[in-house]
RNA sequence: UGGGCCGUCGACUAAUGGUAGGUCAAGUGCCUUUGGAGCACUUUGUCUAGGUUCGAAUCCUAGCGGCCCAGCCA
């Protein structure tokens, strides 16, 4: 066994995976599945299931099923189904099998009629509100409903009644028989089936009673031989159900085992109030940058490389936190840095006149791709008299520690000249326009053949030779830690940024990216790391800002101007 | 206050009765044609109280704190 580069960090369901291979329990064998129910797009979450129920199995040699839980069909659509399964694969993983729970609804009704015929299950014809009532409280046991004694002919006939169309919905279920004091409130006599006259998004009319999660997810467990199934904490209650079944019906014993879903700072992961984001178009869409799904962060940027480095950092146990979003922050940066070619780009621009620079000279000046990267190459960037500099990097009365331009001051263009400042034009409203500069000839390249130190390297574009463009800046889409977190009767949407989005129009950027394809990404030097969108259009790139750069003068000047409000 | 689960640096996670370690964050310095990257160093932790033991983050007891469960959702 070779040692891995980066070895997996071991967590409890490893080490119970480990166990179960040294005691030979299922074979030695290690099948897991990835279960997602088709009423959502994927998110950040998801992946960091996908990593453990695929990343386990393959370490061990073992088999991972994609499996949908359609057992809803009011709320699933094969949108979802496809987007899932693009988002399975952008991450990097491949399944074996490729199964749906509607697969298996012909056994499931058959292992239905099995457990009526056992005794362990009956028709009941009590109302949903009845049914509630009679369930009793967290604290209360619950009482046995008054057709739960139905002779097995009554219950058979029923229930193929149900199957049949011949009841409304909502007038009938099929309830397991197990015990109505049950501390555990999944265990009294929890429903199997329900009437719903619903087209299924695969098995269209032929059904119109459905079975629950909790009769279907362990049978398809089952059904597949999975050996371990992982899925969250909120699932711990259901395990004994889960069990309870395998035991009645005699089938394999796929174990389940419940690990801590995912929670990240300033993010939304709840797929209810992801879709109503979408619907009620706080978002562009699912695949929005600022989303946390597999798509919006995709458009955003992100490489499926830094998903899975971050899901692997992250760790898996059963203690409910949040992680940080700088964890991620760091995983996309770290990948980016070492694969994204550098270019310029102004993204506020101020306009720069070298004042003794030949009026129409035009000089290709060399620039290296990724200084990370010594095979990238380099490349020409033309330079000429009047150029584009960041609005930041000049300031006509420089605070304490600033040591970007400002007037008398000489920085480095990068990979161009040593300019010195020399004045301003200022307009009506005493607003810098312009900067005016003078270069020394002798600096080409950005090299001091007198050794002199500049302490500062600023970007630049040739106004005559940019290229216009959108770039759309991106901060949290929430603006606090927890999203969630909201006063009495309060929407958890009172809590959006709303400077989640800021456009900025008139972007100037080096002639290079005049072609970039869409999705392309590239660091744009000094300011963070940006993906081309497919908004894009030909006379009219759009990039988005995947995550910015660290910036230490921006942490330095906050700390020396502690906010106003 | 019925049942289930969980408490280790600011965050996340290891240590499986035997040196409390790693990553992120924060801080300091070095270096730098990105105030980027990199390198070095530093700060901070076993929820509390008892007990078992030569030895406890780990085992036991009792507290305290947090999360989940009363859908014909998953």
């Amino acid at each position: 066994m070779a040692a891995s580069p980066s070895p997996a960090p071991s967590n409890f369901v490893r080490d119970i995976i480990l166990d179960d291979l040294k005691t030979n329990k299922y074979e030695a064998r290690v099948q897991t599945r990835f279960p997602p129910e088709p009423n959502g797009y994927l998110h950040i979450g998801h992946a960091k299931a996908i990593c453990l129920d695929f990343g386990l199995a393959d370490e061990f040699g073992g088999k991972t099923n994609l499996r949908f839980d359609d057992t809803n069909p009011e709320k699933e659509e094969t949108e979802y189904v496809d987007s899932i399964q693009e988002d399975v694969k952008w991450l990097g993983f491949h399944w074996d099998g490729l199964f749906y729970a509607s697969d298996y609804f012909d056994q499931l009704y058959q292992w239905a009629v099995k457990l009526i015929k056992a005794g362990k299950a009956y028709v009941d014809d009590l109302s949903a509100e009845e049914i509630r009532k009679h369930r009793g409280t967290l604290t209360e046991p619950g009482e046995d409903s008054p057709y739960r004694s139905r002779s097995l002919e009554e219950n058979l006939d029923l229930f193929e009644r149900m199957k049949a169309g011949e009841f409304p919905d909502g007038s009938r279920v099929l309830r397991a028989k197990i015990d109505m004091a049950s501390p555990n409130l999944n265990m009294r006599d929890p429903v199997m089936y329900r009437i719903l006259h619903a087209e299924h998004h695969r098995t269209g009319n032929k059904w119109c009673i459905y079975p629950m999660y909790d009769f279907a997810h362990g049978q398809s467990d089952s059904l597949e031989r999975v050996t371990h199934s992982m899925c969250t904490l909120e699932f711990e209650d259901h395990r004994p159900l889960y069990n309870w079944f395998i035991e009645q019906l005699e089938i394999f014993p796929s174990r389940q085992i419940e690990f801590d879903r995912l929670n990240l700072t300033y993010t939304q992961l709840s797929k209810r109030k992801l879709l109503q984001l979408v619907e009620q178009k706080h978002v562009s869409g699912w695949d929005d940058p600022r989303m946390p799904t597999l798509s919006g962060i995709r458009r955003r940027g992100y490489t499926p490389e830094a998903i899975r480095n971050f899901c692997k950092a992250i760790g898996v146990s059963k203690t409910n936190g949040s992680i940080e979003l700088a964890m991620l922050e760091h995983f996309v940066r770290e990948d980016l840095n070492k694969r994204a070619p550098r270019a310029m780009a102004v993204l506020r621009p101020l306009k720069v006149v070298i004042d003794n620079y030949p009026q129409n000279q035009v000089e290709e000046m060399d620039a290296v791709n990724n200084p990370e990267d010594a095979t990238a190459g380099t490349r020409e960037i033309p330079l000429s008299r009047v150029l584009y500099i960041e609005r930041d990097d000049f300031r006509e009365d420089p605070p304490k520690g600033y040591y970007r331009l400002s007037p008398g001051r000489e920085v480095r263009l990068r990979y161009g000249y040593l300019v010195t400042c020399t004045g301003v034009v200022k307009n009506e409203k005493d607003e810098v326009i312009e900067v005016h500069c003078t270069y020394d000839p002798a600096t080409r390249g950005g090299n001091t053949p007198d050794g002199r130190k500049v302490k500062s390297t600023i970007h630049w574009v040739s106004a005559a030779h940019a290229i216009d463009a959108e770039v759309r800046l991106y901060q949290t889409l929430f603006t606090k830690e927890d999203p969630n977190d909201t006063k009495d009767g309060e929407d958890f949407t009172v809590n959006l940024n709303p400077q989640s989005l800021e456009v900025r129009n008139s972007a100037k950027l080096e002639p290079s990216l005049k072609n970039a394809p869409a999705g392309s990404r590239y660091q744009f030097e000094r300011l963070g790391y940006f993906c081309v969108d497919l908004d894009s259009t030909p006379g009219k790139p759009v990039f988005n800002r995947t995550v910015a750069l660290k910036d230490t003068w921006a942490k330095v000047e906050k700390k020396n101007q502690p906010p106003r409000n």
